[in-house]
DNA sequence: GTTGCTCGTCACAAAATTGTCACACAATAT
DNA sequence: ATATTGTGTGACAATTTTGTGACGAGCAAC
């Protein structure tokens, strides 16, 4: 793992406006890429990965907002923080802006310092794991890059939900978890969702695993769930 | 059996408010106590010690931030979360809330599976775990992290009273605990069942435990059990 | 619009756990 | 030895917890 300082995507129709931030951001250590509509942002995303999107509100064709919505959605991006830039006067959509599932918020104009301190601060806060590691467990592989799941070399058929539920236990193998503490890890904690939920997609999740593996999925009565390797 | 339930602060001039909140909380089995402006509950918050506080944006006197910013700098106080209370058109204030140290915020109106749901979360997330460290003796291992526990490697196939009962034995070794205490340890203070259902929860333990580890459970005539790794 | 997919919830089925009892057995007292 | 008291043990029904199929809402792609 290279750690050269974090990367930043900077989207802005604005050139000079990218230009300022992308010096004000490398002064600080910072790399910066650039794009000027979400097309060329969902590129520079896809095949440079950065760390964290400064996403103008104003955007030709798709709006800022509704970029940053459909990241959020995408699992693949969905952890990808995203802090909002607002002209002066905008400042009413900043509800809406964290609604679409931005993580800060600042408005325009902004002195470097101010933009530097909000940007570790949400660094900071989102998860720094880098998870583009595959696991693999007896068959059962997760690959986090490809976003899929196979048992032995054949695809499973899963949603995002089961997935991300998989991909949670994989990576937290021999040990129990409530109900509740899946709900906050694999769904995030400011859902509300019955907790029963959770034995729902578990059971999808075995029931795609299938024989060979369902198993590994185990059931502690009265707690919660477990994922382990070893035998019942 | 009932969950020992926890205390819950509701700090709002209105006294509605607080009826309706409170009567959704106890039936999800919480204890309110409530309050209507900072002083009454500083005063609750003292002497009745909830375990959460759920706090109303506005107030008179010392607003709902203020209060929230007193408390957590004091030390007495500090780990106590707060759920911030606020209506609809105030959320620009979220981050200021968030930022005096609010651990959560809801906007009203809320429906009461909502915050029931919040409350959850913030109590498991400040509520710290038990003992996390793997207990073992002779070949006898309990596993707190993996709510699990193996004699010789072959799990047990317990249930959870045996478990907790178990793991209070390892906890408390070489010691007598009358049927009584042991209601109450493992158990929990407020239940009503026979005394005698300790030796049948005994003896399935001793069962589980089989041969090799049974003769830890020790009987005191007259008096209850011991854990005793020594042997009779 | 339709279609196809995923998600959360529900109602019911299935399974495991629990508390209690009656009686067998063991230890002490009379 | 016999009575008395305390504990071990298997069985049982009630309750709790989990498994499972189905359904409708929501949403994206068409």
């Amino acid at each position: 793992m290279t750690k050269a300082g974090k990367s930043v995507l900077i989207v802005d129709d604005e050139a000079p406006i990218r230009e300022m931030i992308a010096v004000a951001l490398e002064m600080a250590g910072y790399e910066c890429m650039e794009a000027a509509n979400a097309q060329e942002a969902h590129a520079q995303i896809i095949d440079r990965k950065p760390d964290l999107i400064l996403l103008d509100w104003m955007l030709p064709g798709t709006s800022g907002v509704e970029f940053a919505r459909r990241l959020k959605r995408e699992d693949r991006t969905a952890e990808l923080p995203i802090i909002m830039l607002t002209a002066k006067g905008e400042e009413d959509n900043k509800v809406q802006g964290l609604e679409a599932g931005a993580d800060d918020y600042i408005t325009k104009p902004f002195s470097p310092r101010e933009l530097v301190a909000r940007l570790k601060a949400v660094l900071r806060r989102s998860t720094p794991q880098g998870i583009e590691e595959p696991i693999e467990v007896s068959g059962l592989l997760l690959d986090p890059v490809c976003h899929r799941v196979t048992s032995f070399d054949k695809p499973l058929d899963i949603g995002p939900t089961e997935y991300r539920l998989l991909q949670f236990f994989m990576t937290h193998q021999e040990r129990a978890y409530s109900r509740a503490q899946l709900l906050d890890q694999v769904w995030g904690g400011n859902v509300y969702v019955e907790e029963r939920t959770v034995d729902v997609h578990i059971r999808r999740l075995r029931k795609a695993l299938g024989e060979a593996h369902e198993h590994m999925i185990q059931t502690v009565r009265g707690t919660g769930y477990r994922f382990s390797t070893k035998v019942a």
